[in-house]
DNA sequence: TTGTAGGCGTTATCAG
DNA sequence: CTGATAACGCCTACAA
C-alpha cells in the first residue's frame, strides 16, 4: 500500500496541489476560505497523509536533522548532555543523528561526511574536534556549535564549559576546608582535551592565589588498565597509591567516573573513611555523583540551559559572527568532602 | 558556494549524467571503459562531489537512517545496546535517529511519526512498544524489530532477551550456593515491562524445580523515591529493609542499577560484608557491575551479536514472516555472591 | 482566493 | 558502452 501524496489529497479534496500545500504549511500571506481549509484537512487526515521529507528537503534544503558528535556514551556526562539536547529538539520536532566517535578521528571524519550528505540542519560538538579545518569549511554551509572549551585556534561558535572556573571553584573550596595536599587524577586519553588542561590551570591558580606553594598539588596521570571502564579503574588504582603514600588529604578526579573509582577504592580500604581521612571530589555532576554513597562533591555547569541555548543558536543561525560564550558554574557539595584531617 | 551536482561532474568529465550515476554507484550489469571511470572519479573528487541524499531518497525511497527506540539513556543497559547498534550501523554507513521516549507513550508516538516522515529504513525497539497496533501497521512498509521479550500479542519480528532463562540461571546459581531466602527487588516503572515478569517467572521456576517452597522468594517493589536515579535509590532503600529484617541471604536486583543501589547500602552498613553476610546480583552485565567493588554477579545475553543480528535482519528485510528468536544467556560471576551464611 | 507549470538532483528506462 | 528523457513529490512564482 503506497503512501498518499499531496496530489492524492488534492484530488480527494477537489482542489489543486497548491492549495493543499498552502493549507498544510500555513503559508503566511495567503488567505483561504475556511471551507477549503476544512476540506483539505479532512482529506489529509482521511488519507493519513504524511509529507515526503525527501521531496520537501529537495525543495527546502532542510532535513529537520541535527548531528550530535560525542566521544562516547559510557561517560554519563555526555549522556546527560545528549539527553538535554534530545529533549529540546524533540519539542521542536527535530531529530538527532547520533555521531559517536569513540575518540577515533577516522570515525569522526566519516560521520562528518554523513552529516553533509544528509544535509543536517546543524551540528553540535560535545568535544574538541579533530578536523578543525574541515569543520570550519562545513560551517560555512551548515551551522556548527561547540559545547566544550573556548580556543583561539578554533574559529567556530563555542559555548564554553569554563573548565578554568570549575577547577578554581573546587580547589578554593578544598583550601577553605584546610586541605594543603591535593592530588589531581587524570585518566589516560588518546586525543587532546582542552577541558582537562583548563581545569588544571584553574586548580593551579587557586593554589597560587591562596598563597600556597606549587608543591601542594600532585598531578597523577594513570596508565590505561583493563578493558572495562578505563576511567573508573584509573581512579581506583590511583587511589591505591595515594593512600599508600599517605600525604594527600584531598583528591580531585578529572570527572565523576574517575572520582567514582577513587571513592570505590577508598571505601574498600580498611580503616579509611570518607571524608574523615580523605576528601574526594570531581567534575560534571552526573548521576554517578548522586548515586554513590557517600555522594560525591562535584561541579555543575548549567548544562541544561547551555544545551538549549546551543540548539537555539543552531536553528536561528544568526549570521556569521563567531560567538564565544561561557556558562556559569556551580559547586555541588556532596558527602565526600570535609575538613582536612589534622 | 553551492554544492556540486552530478550534472557538474558530468560536464567536467565530458560525459552524461547517467554515466556519472553508473560509475559512482557501481551499478551492476553495466560495463564501462576504465578511462570513463577514471574521468568521472577524478571530476567528482575535484568538485568534492557529495550526492544529494534528498534527491537520492526521492528516487530510491532509502534514507540510510535507522530509528532506534529506547526508554532512557540513564540505564547503562540501553546505552550499551545503543552503542553496539551504532557501532555496526556506522560500519554499514547507516545513521541512527535517536528516539528516546523517557517511557512517555506520547513521545513514543511522536517519534514514530517522525520516523515515518523521514522514511527511516528500519526501526529497532529496545523495549515493549506502547503502540503495538500502529507499529504493526508501520511494519508493513518499514521493517521493524524488537529486542526485548517475545510476546504472543505482538506480531512483530522479535529477538528475545530470554528473561525467563536469565532468572532461572541466576537463581539456580544462588540455590547451588545454599541460599534459601532470596529477595527479588523491583524498581517502580510506569509502563508494562515483560522482561521483569519473565525474569520473575524464571526465578520462581528455579525455586520450584529445586524442590524449595514458594516462601523462599520475597518480591519487593519499592516506591519511587527522590529525583535522581530512581533505580539505584530503589535498591538502596530496599536493602535497608532487607538488612533490618535479616532473613534473606541473597538479593536479586531487577537490573544492574538496582543491584548497584543494593550493594551501595550494604557497603555503607556497619558490620555487613558482601558476600559473606549477603549476596547481591542482578541482570544486564553493564559497566556498573564491573565498576563496583566488589564486582557484581550479573547475566549477559550476548547483546552484541543480537544487536548486529537485528541490524542485519532489518537491512536484509527477508520477507514478511514474523520471526521470533531467542539469544543465549550467560552467567557472569562477580565478587558479590558467595555461599549462604549459616 | 485558487490553479498551472516548472524545477530541485537523482535514478532508471530506453534508444542509439 | 553511452546519452536523452522521464519520473519521484513537493514548493512557489506567476497567472487567472
Amino acid at each position: 500500500m503506497k503512501r498518499a501524496t499531496s496530489k492524492d489529497v488534492a484530488k480527494l479534496a477537489g482542489v489543486s496541489q497548491t492549495t493543499v500545500s498552502f493549507v498544510l504549511n500555513n503559508t503566511p500571506g495567503i488567505s483561504l476560505s475556511d471551507e477549503t481549509r476544512r476540506k483539505v484537512l479532512d482529506a489529509a487526515h482521511e488519507l493519513n497523509y504524511i509529507p515526503n521529507s525527501f521531496a520537501k528537503g529537495l525543495k527546502t534544503s532542510r532535513s529537520k536533522l541535527l548531528g550530535v558528535f560525542l566521544p562516547t556514551l559510557s561517560n554519563p556526562f555526555y549522556q546527560k548532555l545528549l539527553q538535554y539536547i534530545e529533549n529540546y529538539t524533540a519539542e521542536l520536532s527535530y531529530n538527532i543523528m547520533l555521531c559517536c566517535t569513540y575518540r577515533s578521528a577516522e570515525r569522526e571524519k566519516s560521520y562528518l561526511d554523513l552529516c553533509v550528505e544528509h544535509q543536517v540542519d546543524g551540528i553540535i560538538y560535545l568535544f574538541t574536534p579533530n578536523w578543525v579545518k574541515q569543520l570550519t569549511q562545513i560551517s560555512h554551509n551548515i551551522p556548527v556549535i561547540l559545547i566544550s572549551e573556548k580556543s583561539e585556534n578554533i574559529p567556530l561558535n563555542t559555548i564554553s564549559l569554563n573548565g578554568y572556573q570549575c577547577g578554581k571553584l573546587l580547589t578554593n573550596y578544598l583550601i577553605q576546608l584546610g586541605h594543603k595536599n591535593i592530588a589531581y587524577v587524570l585518566s589516560p586519553v588518546t586525543s587532546v582535551s582542552l577541558t582537562r588542561q583548563m581545569r588544571l590551570e584553574g586548580i593551579k591558580d587557586a593554589i597560587k592565589d591562596a598563597g600556597l606553594s606549587e608543591d601542594c598539588l600532585e598531578v597523577i596521570t594513570t596508565n590505561s588498565t583493563g578493558q572495562y571502564n578505563l576511567e573508573a579503574n584509573s581512579g581506583f588504582s590511583a587511589m591505591h597509591s595515594i593512600l599508600n603514600e599517605g600525604k594527600n588529604t584531598a583528591v580531585i578526579g578529572v570527572n565523576d567516573l574517575v572520582s567514582f573509582g577513587l571513592l570505590s577504592k577508598a571505601l574498600n580500604t580498611p580503616n579509611i573513611r570518607v571524608p574523615d581521612d580523605i576528601s574526594i571530589c570531581g567534575f560534571d555532576n552526573t548521576y554517578l555523583a548522586h548515586m554513590s554513597h557517600p555522594t560525591l562533591t562535584t561541579v555543575e555547569y548549567c548544562t541544561e540551559s547551555l544545551c538549549r541555548l546551543a540548539v537555539d543558536m543552531l536553528l536561528s543561525n544568526n549570521g556569521s559572527a563567531v560567538l564565544k560564550l561561557s556558562g556559569e558554574v556551580q559547586l555541588i557539595i556532596g558527602e565526600s568532602t570535609g575538613p582536612a584531617r589534622t
